[in-house]
DNA sequence: ACAGCTGTCTATATTGCGTATGTACAGTAA
DNA sequence: TTACTGTACATACGCAATATAGACAGCTGT
Protein backbone atom coordinates (compact mmCIF):
# COMPACT_ATOMS: atom_id res chain seq x y z
CA UNK A 1 0.00 0.00 0.00
CA UNK A 2 1.26 3.10 -1.03
CA UNK A 3 0.82 6.28 0.97
CA UNK A 4 1.81 9.99 0.65
CA UNK A 5 1.04 10.91 4.10
CA UNK A 6 2.13 14.49 5.61
CA UNK A 7 1.55 16.32 8.63
CA UNK A 8 2.01 19.77 7.00
CA UNK A 9 -1.08 19.85 5.20
CA UNK A 10 -4.02 21.40 5.57
CA UNK A 11 -5.89 17.87 5.34
CA UNK A 12 -6.05 15.60 8.20
CA UNK A 13 -4.48 12.45 8.05
CA UNK A 14 -7.13 10.31 8.10
CA UNK A 15 -8.57 12.24 5.30
CA UNK A 16 -5.59 11.57 3.65
CA UNK A 17 -5.76 8.21 3.88
CA UNK A 18 -9.47 7.38 3.12
CA UNK A 19 -8.75 9.78 0.08
CA UNK A 20 -5.36 8.51 -1.68
CA UNK A 21 -7.01 4.86 -0.21
CA UNK A 22 -10.17 5.70 -2.63
CA UNK A 23 -8.36 7.00 -5.50
CA UNK A 24 -6.55 3.36 -6.09
CA UNK A 25 -9.60 1.86 -5.95
CA UNK A 26 -11.82 4.04 -8.38
CA UNK A 27 -8.57 3.98 -10.59
CA UNK A 28 -8.86 0.71 -10.68
CA UNK A 29 -5.75 -0.34 -8.52
CA UNK A 30 -7.49 -2.34 -6.25
CA UNK A 31 -10.19 -4.64 -7.68
CA UNK A 32 -13.04 -5.85 -5.66
CA UNK A 33 -12.14 -8.28 -3.38
CA UNK A 34 -8.24 -6.64 -2.66
CA UNK A 35 -7.51 -7.26 0.92
CA UNK A 36 -6.25 -4.03 2.61
CA UNK A 37 -3.67 -3.49 4.99
CA UNK A 38 -5.10 -3.83 8.61
CA UNK A 39 -5.31 -1.07 10.56
CA UNK A 40 -2.04 -1.97 13.03
CA UNK A 41 -0.01 -2.91 10.02
CA UNK A 42 -1.20 0.22 8.18
CA UNK A 43 -0.45 2.22 11.54
CA UNK A 44 2.91 0.87 11.84
CA UNK A 45 4.56 1.31 8.62
CA UNK A 46 2.93 5.06 8.28
CA UNK A 47 4.00 5.65 11.60
CA UNK A 48 0.34 7.27 12.77
CA UNK A 49 -2.11 5.95 15.67
CA UNK A 50 -4.59 2.88 15.25
CA UNK A 51 -7.37 5.12 15.45
CA UNK A 52 -6.42 7.40 13.26
CA UNK A 53 -6.51 4.42 9.91
CA UNK A 54 -9.43 2.90 11.77
CA UNK A 55 -11.50 6.30 10.70
CA UNK A 56 -9.68 6.77 7.33
CA UNK A 57 -11.64 3.26 6.68
CA UNK A 58 -14.39 3.58 8.63
CA UNK A 59 -14.96 6.85 5.89
CA UNK A 60 -14.88 4.59 3.45
CA UNK A 61 -16.68 1.67 4.53
CA UNK A 62 -19.74 4.08 5.30
CA UNK A 63 -18.98 5.24 1.20
CA UNK A 64 -19.20 1.72 0.63
CA UNK A 65 -16.05 1.32 -0.89
CA UNK A 66 -14.69 -1.20 1.13
CA UNK A 67 -15.84 -3.55 3.83
CA UNK A 68 -15.01 -5.34 7.03
CA UNK A 69 -14.54 -9.24 7.80
CA UNK A 70 -13.98 -9.48 11.74
CA UNK A 71 -10.83 -11.36 12.15
CA UNK A 72 -9.88 -11.38 8.60
CA UNK A 73 -9.33 -7.62 7.49
CA UNK A 74 -10.81 -5.02 5.01
CA UNK A 75 -11.54 -5.93 1.35
CA UNK A 76 -12.30 -3.54 -1.57
CA UNK A 77 -16.45 -3.87 -2.30
CA UNK A 78 -17.75 -5.55 -5.34
CA UNK A 79 -18.18 -1.65 -7.46
CA UNK A 80 -19.59 -1.47 -11.11
CA UNK A 81 -17.73 1.15 -13.37
CA UNK A 82 -20.94 3.51 -13.27
CA UNK A 83 -21.31 2.99 -9.73
CA UNK A 84 -17.42 4.25 -9.60
CA UNK A 85 -17.90 7.02 -12.03
CA UNK A 86 -20.97 8.17 -9.91
CA UNK A 87 -19.15 8.08 -6.90
CA UNK A 88 -16.54 9.98 -8.03
CA UNK A 89 -18.27 12.66 -9.64
CA UNK A 90 -21.02 13.11 -6.96
CA UNK A 91 -17.58 14.05 -4.47
CA UNK A 92 -16.19 16.20 -7.16
CA UNK A 93 -19.91 18.19 -7.49
CA UNK A 94 -20.06 18.56 -3.56
CA UNK A 95 -16.39 19.81 -2.98
CA UNK A 96 -16.47 22.30 -5.74
CA UNK A 97 -20.00 23.46 -5.47
CA UNK A 98 -19.41 25.95 -3.05
CA UNK A 99 -16.14 27.68 -4.51
CA UNK A 100 -17.33 27.75 -7.82
CA UNK A 101 -20.92 29.13 -7.01
CA UNK A 102 -19.02 31.98 -4.63
CA UNK A 103 -16.65 32.63 -7.62
CA UNK A 104 -19.81 33.28 -9.76
CA UNK A 105 -20.94 35.91 -6.78
CA UNK A 106 -17.66 37.44 -7.03
CA UNK A 107 -18.48 38.63 -10.31
CA UNK A 108 -16.53 35.90 -12.33
CA UNK A 109 -18.24 34.74 -15.92
CA UNK A 110 -18.91 31.30 -16.40
CA UNK A 111 -16.06 31.48 -19.14
CA UNK A 112 -13.34 32.99 -16.50
CA UNK A 113 -14.18 29.86 -14.18
CA UNK A 114 -13.76 27.21 -16.91
CA UNK A 115 -11.05 28.51 -18.07
CA UNK A 116 -9.47 28.44 -14.76
CA UNK A 117 -10.86 24.56 -14.21
CA UNK A 118 -8.29 23.83 -18.01
CA UNK A 119 -5.56 25.00 -16.25
CA UNK A 120 -5.67 23.22 -13.13
CA UNK A 121 -6.35 20.06 -15.32
CA UNK A 122 -3.36 20.94 -17.52
CA UNK A 123 -1.32 21.54 -14.68
CA UNK A 124 0.16 17.85 -13.59
CA UNK B 1 -25.29 44.77 6.19
CA UNK B 2 -26.94 41.64 4.86
CA UNK B 3 -25.58 38.74 5.64
CA UNK B 4 -26.95 34.78 5.85
CA UNK B 5 -25.54 33.06 8.73
CA UNK B 6 -26.07 29.33 9.91
CA UNK B 7 -24.45 27.77 12.37
CA UNK B 8 -25.35 24.17 10.48
CA UNK B 9 -23.09 24.93 7.75
CA UNK B 10 -20.01 23.00 7.39
CA UNK B 11 -18.01 26.29 7.03
CA UNK B 12 -17.66 28.24 10.29
CA UNK B 13 -18.78 31.40 10.95
CA UNK B 14 -16.26 33.58 10.92
CA UNK B 15 -15.77 32.18 7.29
CA UNK B 16 -19.29 32.61 5.94
CA UNK B 17 -18.76 36.45 6.99
CA UNK B 18 -15.80 36.77 5.28
CA UNK B 19 -17.32 35.15 2.08
CA UNK B 20 -20.21 36.78 2.01
CA UNK B 21 -18.61 40.61 2.40
CA UNK B 22 -15.92 39.94 0.08
CA UNK B 23 -18.10 39.13 -2.20
CA UNK B 24 -20.43 41.81 -2.12
CA UNK B 25 -16.99 43.82 -2.57
CA UNK B 26 -15.61 42.01 -5.46
CA UNK B 27 -19.30 41.88 -6.90
CA UNK B 28 -18.82 45.46 -6.75
CA UNK B 29 -22.02 45.87 -4.70
CA UNK B 30 -19.61 47.68 -2.05
CA UNK B 31 -17.64 50.78 -3.77
CA UNK B 32 -14.05 51.62 -2.50
CA UNK B 33 -14.19 53.76 0.73
CA UNK B 34 -17.70 52.23 2.05
CA UNK B 35 -17.67 51.94 5.73
CA UNK B 36 -18.78 48.30 7.38
CA UNK B 37 -20.62 47.75 10.39
CA UNK B 38 -18.61 47.74 13.75
CA UNK B 39 -18.01 44.44 14.59
CA UNK B 40 -19.53 45.30 18.10
CA UNK B 41 -23.05 46.23 15.69
CA UNK B 42 -22.54 43.56 13.71
CA UNK B 43 -22.37 40.93 15.88
CA UNK B 44 -25.14 42.26 17.84
CA UNK B 45 -26.92 42.09 14.70
CA UNK B 46 -26.03 38.71 13.59
CA UNK B 47 -26.05 37.45 16.55
CA UNK B 48 -22.57 36.71 17.33
CA UNK B 49 -19.23 37.29 19.42
CA UNK B 50 -17.92 40.03 18.59
CA UNK B 51 -14.36 38.16 18.34
CA UNK B 52 -15.83 36.39 15.49
CA UNK B 53 -16.36 39.31 13.29
CA UNK B 54 -12.74 40.47 14.32
CA UNK B 55 -11.58 37.87 13.24
CA UNK B 56 -13.43 37.95 10.15
CA UNK B 57 -12.33 41.11 9.59
CA UNK B 58 -8.63 40.41 10.44
CA UNK B 59 -9.16 38.06 7.39
CA UNK B 60 -10.56 40.68 4.87
CA UNK B 61 -7.51 42.92 5.97
CA UNK B 62 -4.57 40.34 5.76
CA UNK B 63 -5.98 39.40 1.96
CA UNK B 64 -6.01 43.44 1.39
CA UNK B 65 -9.71 44.19 0.40
CA UNK B 66 -10.44 46.79 3.40
CA UNK B 67 -8.71 47.82 6.10
CA UNK B 68 -9.22 49.74 9.11
CA UNK B 69 -9.49 53.64 10.81
CA UNK B 70 -8.78 52.88 14.55
CA UNK B 71 -11.79 55.03 16.65
CA UNK B 72 -13.47 55.18 13.17
CA UNK B 73 -14.37 52.09 11.46
CA UNK B 74 -13.84 49.67 8.61
CA UNK B 75 -13.80 50.30 5.02
CA UNK B 76 -13.88 49.06 1.71
CA UNK B 77 -10.04 49.26 0.15
CA UNK B 78 -9.47 50.95 -3.26
CA UNK B 79 -9.37 48.07 -5.93
CA UNK B 80 -8.81 47.87 -9.19
CA UNK B 81 -11.22 45.79 -11.82
CA UNK B 82 -7.97 43.75 -12.52
CA UNK B 83 -7.23 43.33 -8.55
CA UNK B 84 -10.65 42.17 -7.88
CA UNK B 85 -10.59 39.66 -10.56
CA UNK B 86 -7.32 38.31 -10.04
CA UNK B 87 -7.86 37.50 -6.29
CA UNK B 88 -11.15 35.68 -7.58
CA UNK B 89 -9.46 33.51 -9.64
CA UNK B 90 -6.70 32.60 -7.45
CA UNK B 91 -8.78 31.81 -4.65
CA UNK B 92 -11.12 29.53 -6.63
CA UNK B 93 -8.23 27.92 -8.52
CA UNK B 94 -6.47 27.50 -4.06
CA UNK B 95 -10.30 25.58 -3.56
CA UNK B 96 -10.62 23.93 -6.26
CA UNK B 97 -7.36 22.65 -7.01
CA UNK B 98 -7.16 19.41 -4.95
CA UNK B 99 -11.07 17.97 -5.64
CA UNK B 100 -10.45 18.71 -9.15
CA UNK B 101 -6.51 16.78 -8.89
CA UNK B 102 -8.25 14.38 -7.16
CA UNK B 103 -11.31 13.25 -9.31
CA UNK B 104 -8.99 12.89 -12.21
CA UNK B 105 -6.71 10.74 -9.78
CA UNK B 106 -9.98 8.80 -9.42
CA UNK B 107 -10.43 8.21 -13.20
CA UNK B 108 -12.36 10.85 -14.33
CA UNK B 109 -11.80 12.42 -17.99
CA UNK B 110 -10.89 16.18 -18.31
CA UNK B 111 -14.28 15.98 -20.01
CA UNK B 112 -16.51 15.01 -17.08
CA UNK B 113 -15.16 17.20 -14.89
CA UNK B 114 -15.29 20.52 -16.99
CA UNK B 115 -19.41 18.89 -17.86
CA UNK B 116 -19.98 18.93 -13.74
CA UNK B 117 -18.50 22.34 -13.75
CA UNK B 118 -21.00 23.36 -16.40
CA UNK B 119 -23.83 21.34 -14.39
CA UNK B 120 -22.69 23.45 -11.16
CA UNK B 121 -22.62 26.60 -12.99
CA UNK B 122 -26.69 26.31 -14.49
CA UNK B 123 -27.59 25.00 -10.23
CA UNK B 124 -28.09 28.89 -9.95
C1' DA C 1 -14.62 68.66 28.04
C1' DC C 2 -17.69 65.07 27.82
C1' DA C 3 -20.34 61.10 26.14
C1' DG C 4 -20.59 57.69 23.05
C1' DC C 5 -19.15 55.74 19.48
C1' DT C 6 -15.03 53.28 17.18
C1' DG C 7 -10.77 49.63 16.77
C1' DT C 8 -7.26 47.03 19.57
C1' DC C 9 -5.58 44.04 23.01
C1' DT C 10 -5.70 40.75 26.74
C1' DA C 11 -7.43 37.04 29.58
C1' DT C 12 -10.31 33.17 30.39
C1' DA C 13 -13.48 29.40 29.20
C1' DT C 14 -16.07 26.00 26.48
C1' DT C 15 -16.74 22.92 22.79
C1' DG C 16 -15.48 19.72 19.22
C1' DC C 17 -12.16 17.46 16.22
C1' DG C 18 -7.98 15.11 15.19
C1' DT C 19 -4.78 12.41 17.09
C1' DA C 20 -2.52 9.37 20.25
C1' DT C 21 -2.03 5.50 23.78
C1' DG C 22 -3.63 1.63 25.96
C1' DT C 23 -6.63 -2.10 27.16
C1' DA C 24 -9.93 -5.55 26.40
C1' DC C 25 -12.94 -8.61 23.75
C1' DA C 26 -14.19 -11.50 19.77
C1' DG C 27 -13.49 -13.74 15.35
C1' DT C 28 -10.06 -16.34 12.04
C1' DA C 29 -6.38 -19.29 10.68
C1' DA C 30 -2.02 -21.86 10.89
C1' DT D 1 -2.65 -22.61 21.30
C1' DT D 2 -0.66 -18.72 19.12
C1' DA D 3 -0.85 -14.88 16.44
C1' DC D 4 -2.97 -12.50 13.70
C1' DT D 5 -7.43 -9.87 12.54
C1' DG D 6 -11.64 -6.14 13.58
C1' DT D 7 -14.27 -3.84 17.36
C1' DA D 8 -14.99 -1.21 21.33
C1' DC D 9 -13.93 1.24 25.03
C1' DA D 10 -11.61 5.02 28.20
C1' DT D 11 -8.42 8.64 28.66
C1' DA D 12 -5.67 12.37 27.20
C1' DC D 13 -3.52 16.27 24.62
C1' DG D 14 -3.38 20.12 21.29
C1' DC D 15 -5.67 23.18 18.51
C1' DA D 16 -9.29 25.96 16.31
C1' DA D 17 -13.64 28.20 16.66
C1' DT D 18 -16.42 30.52 19.56
C1' DA D 19 -17.92 33.12 23.50
C1' DT D 20 -17.73 36.58 27.48
C1' DA D 21 -15.56 40.28 29.64
C1' DG D 22 -12.66 43.90 30.54
C1' DA D 23 -9.30 47.65 29.61
C1' DC D 24 -7.14 51.06 26.59
C1' DA D 25 -6.91 54.42 22.80
C1' DG D 26 -8.62 57.14 18.84
C1' DC D 27 -12.59 59.84 16.65
C1' DT D 28 -16.70 62.89 16.64
C1' DG D 29 -20.80 65.46 17.76
C1' DT D 30 -22.71 68.12 21.40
Amino acid sequence: MILNLTDLSDESLQTQISRQVRAQILAGDLGAGTGLPSIRALARDQKVSVITVQRAYEHLIHEGVIHARRGKGFYVSELKMKEKIDLAESRLADQIRRPVSTAKAEGLSPDDIQRIVKLILNEN
